[in-house]
Parts: structure tokens; C-alpha cells; sequence
DNA sequence: TGACAAATGTCATCGACTGACATTACATTA
DNA sequence: TAATGTAATGTCAGTCGATGACATTTGTCA
């Protein structure tokens, strides 16, 4: 196996050439069974998440739904966690790449509201993510302390590399300037509100986190100034 | 024992009436002893952690250091996570008592950044910090990836009481009012960036934490609005 | 001193993870 | 088609953190 880790490792299946008898697929079949068993781990450990709540629910019993050897799992997977995270590293990757594509004439806070919008249409149309999903996930997350300590990591880990592109972006050198690592620490805090909110709330629909995202920026310079006895 | 986890459980011993013959404390040994194997445990711990790193250090090593079993460790810490982040949980306590006494004409931030201050001193003062000790405290919890993951979620965990401190203050309902959601995230944020700076940079000295506080607190602004070609 | 309770020790057990090595399954090439 | 190399999986043993149950020691106080 390549590396662990990688949440879309499997290719879509190529059609053979020459007398193509069999259309699912070419000779690779290795792939194909890899990227299922992958599949039905997850299936099988969201499932029981589910039902029984995350750290009630023993590795050993995903894989004897899935029928590998709990060794197995160990191979697609860094950890438990790393399962469920495995669902938030695309959005991560999407926010990051879309920021850096952000028109360069855009200031930070807009380039990176921006960014968020279209990493949510990711969210959709992404390679392994129905939306539904994806917010069962969030709410594993966030009820569960071990994932929740787990997910904020992550987010700070890859806090250095939105901290580069914004550096880069503005042309500043991030070793002598705050002020990328302070947009970037707050955005990380923006996006987590953002997820609570949205999956809190009733509202399924995407565009929902992306509404609580803006609600959120749009009400950064009243938080920080003045006394808030005035609007809601 | 009454609870796991309380970071000054001991009380300071009482001279006991009567003839008092020996000076070092009353009849409560027990205290005394319980506070004695509890700092021995912290001791050692951090002396290992430094010498091996934090995840190279069995607990049974601990526990053979100071000469008690290692279900004893667990009485006194709920994890080997614990033991560290008790360090820590002093100065969220100092802060949100701060915050909350901090005078209520004070504005927000304002407000924010006096207690962090205050709960500054308390560190020098504290119960049981000496600043070397916490600083390299923070060196080990920032580079070890599960005590960071630790430390974020109890910051997180916290990140609640200073909302409430917050929305009382100011008379808001932080049920429907975000700003005090807001203001207690960046305030985390601030915090952790300050800590950070802090524990990388050359002046021990808590003041320079507090110097690297109100720096980001004060680039706030500049750092949310217009480009950054400006100022360093 | 005796009795009660707190602190500690002991033992068994679980669950997450890892390394080493054997086995199976696929792919490729002669 | 058979041989062969390699990727994927299985098996096994062991470490480490953590917890429950129960026995034992050790202060405390009447």
C-alpha cells in the first residue's frame, strides 16, 4: 500500500483494451478491492459509531463486520481517529488550494471568504462526500472529546500552510509579520463556529455553514470593538 | 482521595493545638503525604518527559521513580495527559476569575486584555509555578503532538465559562448574540498565538508573553481589513 | 486500643497500536 | 500456462494506557 492516510487513493477503474470481456474493469483488480474493503471499513465504522458511539465501539468490531484482520485495518488507517478525520482533510485541502487561487487583487479577509464558499461547493460535488454524511461526521466529532481534541489539531496543523499562502498572497515574510499567523489562527476559529452552528442547526443545506461562516466575519469588527449593548 | 485532577488539593498544614511538638504539621499526615507523593509524581514525570520525551516515557517508569504502584498514578491523574495539562489549568482558572472581575465599564476586549495580564501574575505566584518550570512545560505540550491535541481541547473545553463571563458582562444573551462566541474563540486564539511566541522567543520573563498578547491583540485590526503591503 | 475510612497495592482485563514474519492473491513475463 | 516477484493480508506476540474489583496497609479519632 502507497501510504496510509490517503482518503482517495483509488482511481476510477479504466477500461481495458483489446477483447474487453469484462466491463467493470481492467486487470487491476488490486485496486478495486482495495479501494473497497477501504469503503466498507468506513461504512462499517460510521455505522457503528452511530449506534454505539465512537470509543464505545472496539476496532476489532469493525473489522469483523468487514471480515479483515484488525492488523488491516491498522494498514489503511493511522488510528481510529484517523478514520474520521480522513472525512475533513478534503475540505481542509479545498479551503487551502481555493485560497491560494483567489484573485491576488482580493484583501485577505475577503480572499479567505471567498475560499470558504467554494471549498463548501467541494463539500458537494467532492469525490467521496453526499452532504449528509458529511454532517453525521461533524456531529461524531463534535460530541466526541477524543475527535473533537483530534479535529483541532489537525485544523492547527495545517494552520502553517494557510499562514504561507496568506503571507505569500500579501507579500509579507511571515517569520517577521503577525499578521498572517493572526488571520489564519482566526479563520481556523471562524471555520470552527462555523461547523458547530451549521450542525446545530436545522438547516442541512451547505450553503447554511456558509451563511454562519459570514455571519461570523461580518460581525468580527463589532465583536471587537465598543460595548455590544446596541444590535442583536 | 476526594477528586482526581485538582491541581492544589493540599491545604497548607495547621499548627495543631495542644503540645504541639513537632513543628513540620498537625496530625493530618495523610495531606501531607498524598501532596508529597502527588508532587513527586509531577517531578519525576517532567524530569523524564524532558529527558526522553513525553510519549518515550512509560507511566511505569514514572510510578518506579518514586516508588508507588501504577494504579497510584491514576488516582492522581486521570491520564499521563493530565498530569501535564494541570500546569496549564491554573492560569485558564486565574483568567476567567480575571475576566470576570474585571471592572464592567470596561469594554470587551479591554476587559480581555487587563485579565490576561492579571493572570499573568498569578502565574509567577501561583500555587505551585515557578516560570521556568511552566515555560518548559509549554515547550513539551508544543511539541508533542498529543499533549497539543490535549491542550486545545481543554482550551476549548474552557472556551465556554469565558462566554458566559463575556455575555454577562456586556448583558447579551450568548444564545442568540454571537459576538461573545466570537470574542471567547479569538481570545483562545490570542492566547495560544501568545503562548507560542513566548515559549520560542529568548525573554523568559511572563512580561514577554504579555508583550506578545497585546501585540496580536492590538493587530487585530490592521490584520482583518485592506492589504498588508503597510506596516512590519 | 479498637474501629473506621482513606490511601495504596495487587491482579486481571480491555483496547489501541506495532513489529516481525508467514501466507495468499494478483500481475507480469517468458 | 506456468513461473516468479510483489503487494495485500493474516497471524502472533507484545507494549502501553487505562479501569474495575478486591485485598491490604496506614492514618485518624473516639
Amino acid at each position: 500500500m502507497s501510504q496510509i492516510t490517503s482518503p482517495a487513493a483509488a482511481s476510477a477503474p479504466s477500461a481495458s483494451p483489446g477483447q474487453a470481456r469484462e466491463v467493470p474493469g481492467g486487470p487491476d483488480r488490486r485496486q478495486r478491492k482495495k479501494r473497497r474493503t477501504r469503503d466498507d471499513l468506513v461504512q462499517a465504522a460510521l455505522a457503528l459509531f452511530e449506534a454505539k458511539g465512537y470509543d464505545r465501539t472496539a476496532v476489532h468490531e469493525i473489522t469483523e463486520a468487514v471480515d479483515v484482520s484488525e492488523r488491516t485495518f491498522f494498514r489503511y488507517f493511522a488510528s481510529k481517529e484517523d478514520l474520521v478525520l480522513s472525512f475533513v482533510r478534503d475540505g481542509m485541502t479545498a479551503f487551502a488550494e481555493a485560497l491560494a487561487a483567489r484573485p491576488p487583487q482580493e484583501e485577505p479577509l475577503t480572499a479567505t471568504r471567498g475560499a470558504f464558499q467554494i471549498s463548501l461547493r467541494h463539500l458537494v460535488g467532492g469525490t467521496a462526500g453526499d452532504v449528509p454524511s458529511y454532517l453525521s461526521v461533524i456531529r461524531l466529532i463534535d460530541s466526541t472529546p477524543t475527535l473533537l481534541a483530534a479535529h483541532l489539531r489537525y485544523i492547527h496543523e495545517r494552520e502553517d500552510e494557510v499562514v504561507r499562502v496568506l503571507a505569500q498572497r500579501e507579500g509579507v515574510d511571515p517569520a517577521i509579520d503577525r499578521r498572517p499567523r493572526l488571520l489564519a489562527a482566526m479563520i481556523g476559529a471562524l471555520v470552527f463556529l462555523a461547523n458547530r452552528d451549521w450542525q446545530a442547526g436545522d438547516n442541512q443545506e451547505p450553503e447554511a455553514m456558509a451563511a454562519a461562516f459570514d455571519g461570523y466575519a461580518d460581525e468580527i469588527a463589532s465583536a471587537l470593538s465598543g460595548h455590544w449593548t446596541a444590535a442583536r
